[in-house]
DNA sequence: TAGTGGTCTAGACCACTAC
DNA sequence: TAGTGGTCTAGACCACTAT
C-alpha cells in the first residue's frame, strides 16, 4: 500500500468541494465556478493544484472550461438511452423518444476497402466502397460521429443523393429499395483521439462508447459496416435479449 | 478556433515519441521507459511537461508508472471479447475461449433493497436481498468488478455455499436448481470511481465499460440484477442480433 | 486594459525501491 | 545512499474575452 502525506492530495479535496457545491446548487448550471485565482486564494493553494482539481471535475463531466471566460457548470442531463436491436436506427430511436436531433455529412469518399471492410463486408480488395462520416447532434450539441462503409455495388451513384442529407437509411430505402438489418455490434469504452475530441467538442479524457456494427440485407449478405463513437457522458445503450 | 503557440504542446510531442518508440520495439514490453529525468534532459523539457506526456500515455494504456521503480511498458493485449446473449455468462465465455480466469468474492451482505433493486427485481422495499461483490481476474490481473443482487426468497441461506467460491451460477444451479436468463443489458462508458480504480488497479482516467444487466427465471420473473464494471482497455463486448 | 484559462519553467520535499 | 515517481510551490508568458 502506498502512503499519502496527510496534507497531500489537496487537489482531490478541492475537486470534492467543487462537485458538492455544484450538487448543492451553490454553483448553478450554465453559470461559472469561481476563477482559478479565486480558488487559489480561497484554499491557499497553488494554481497548479487548483488546475488539477478543475481537470478532474472536467473529466468527470461537471464543468467545461472556456479560455478567456471561465469554467461553466454543465447541465447534467441523464444520458440519452439508445436502444439497439436488429431493427432500430439512430433516427427512429430519437424520433420515438421525441428527441430533437439533426445530423451532418462531414465527409464522403469512394475508395478501395481496408482489411476490416473487406472482412466484414465480405468483398474483395478491389471492390470499391463508399465511406461516409456522419456527425449527429442533439440540442445542437454533437453527440456522436459515425463512419459507415457500404460496397459501391450496393449503392451505385450514392453521392447523387447527398443534397440535403437527412438520413442514410432514408436514402437506402427511397433510392435503393432495401433496409439493412443489424447483425452484430461490438462495444468498447475508449478515450477519444484528437480528431474525435475536436468533433465531439470534449476534452481528451472524457470516455466514449465505440460501437462497431455490421448490418445485412434482410436475411442475407452483409451490406453496411459502421463504427460509431458516442460521448460516454451523454449516451447509454440498451440491448434486450 | 483556438490558436496554439508553435513551440507549445510539447508534451504531446513527447507522448507521441514515447508511443512510437514502444510501437517500434525500442522500449519493450515489461521493461521500463527512460526515467522522467532522462526524458527531461533528452527533450530539454521541464519535468512537469514530461510528466504530462507520461500521464497521457498512461491513460491511453501504454505504460504503468510504479513509484520508486520506473514506468513499465504494458503488454498490449487485444481486448478480450465477451459475448453477451440471453444465455452466456462470464465463466462459460472464458472457458469457451480457453482463457484462464479466476474470481474472488470480495464482499457479501444481506440487506434491504435500494430503489434500483426494488424496481428491477420487482420486489417491495422490505424484501431482503443478497448483494455480492465479485472481482474477476484473467492472468492474475483484475479485469472486472461486479455487484450482483438477488432476492433472499430466491436463494435462502445463500452464504452457506460461499466456501471455495467459484461461480455464482454454479451455486444457483447446484443448490437452487435454476439458471437465470439475461433479459437486458445497458452499456455505458464511464470513468472509474476511486474504489473501482483501486480494485481494478488502473489510474482514474482509464475508461471502463459499465454493464447493468437484468436476468430472469427462464421465461419468468426477474431474479438477478447486476452492475459490472470492466476495464475498457482489456474488454470488448459482442452482441449478436 | 483587466481578467480568464492554457502552457511552461525551476525548484522543493516526500515516499518508495534497489543497492 | 542514490534514483525513481508523487506532490506541491512560485512565477512567467501566452491567447482569448469582455469592457
Amino acid at each position: 500500500m502506498i502512503k499519502v502525506r496527510e496534507d497531500a492530495l489537496q487537489h482531490l479535496e478541492i475537486a470534492e468541494y467543487l462537485i458538492n457545491s455544484i450538487r448543492d446548487g451553490e454553483f448553478k448550471v450554465d453559470e461559472k465556478i469561481p476563477s482559478e485565482n479565486t480558488l487559489c486564494r480561497k484554499f491557499q493553494a497553488n494554481r497548479h493544484i487548483v488546475r488539477q482539481a478543475i481537470a478532474r471535475i472536467t473529466n468527470l463531466g461537471w464543468v467545461t472550461p472556456v479560455q478567456g471566460k471561465g469554467c461553466y457548470v454543465n447541465r447534467i442531463s441523464q444520458p440519452i438511452q439508445y436502444e439497439l436491436s436488429s431493427k432500430t436506427r439512430f433516427t427512429e430511436n430519437m424520433d420515438r423518444n421525441g428527441i430533437k436531433h439533426s445530423c451532418k455529412l462531414l465527409h464522403w469518399e469512394k475508395g478501395l476497402p481496408n482489411e476490416d471492410e473487406q472482412e466484414n463486408l465480405e468483398i474483395s480488395h478491389e471492390e470499391m466502397v463508399y465511406r461516409l462520416e456522419i456527425l449527429r447532434f442533439i440540442d445542437e450539441k454533437p453527440i456522436s460521429v459515425t463512419t459507415t462503409s457500404i460496397p459501391e455495388k450496393e449503392v451505385p451513384d450514392l453521392e447523387k443523393h447527398f443534397k440535403a442529407f437527412q438520413s442514410l437509411y432514408a436514402i437506402l430505402i427511397d433510392h435503393y429499395y432495401f433496409r439493412p438489418v443489424r447483425n452484430k455490434s461490438i462495444f468498447q469504452a475508449v478515450l477519444p483521439g484528437l480528431k474525435d475530441s475536436e468533433l465531439l467538442e470534449i476534452p481528451e479524457s472524457v470516455p466514449i462508447i465505440q460501437i462497431e456494427s455490421l448490418a445485412n440485407h434482410p436475411g442475407g449478405s452483409p451490406v453496411e459496416y459502421s463504427v460509431s463513437r458516442l460521448r460516454g457522458d451523454m449516451n447509454k445503450c440498451l440491448v434486450e435479449f
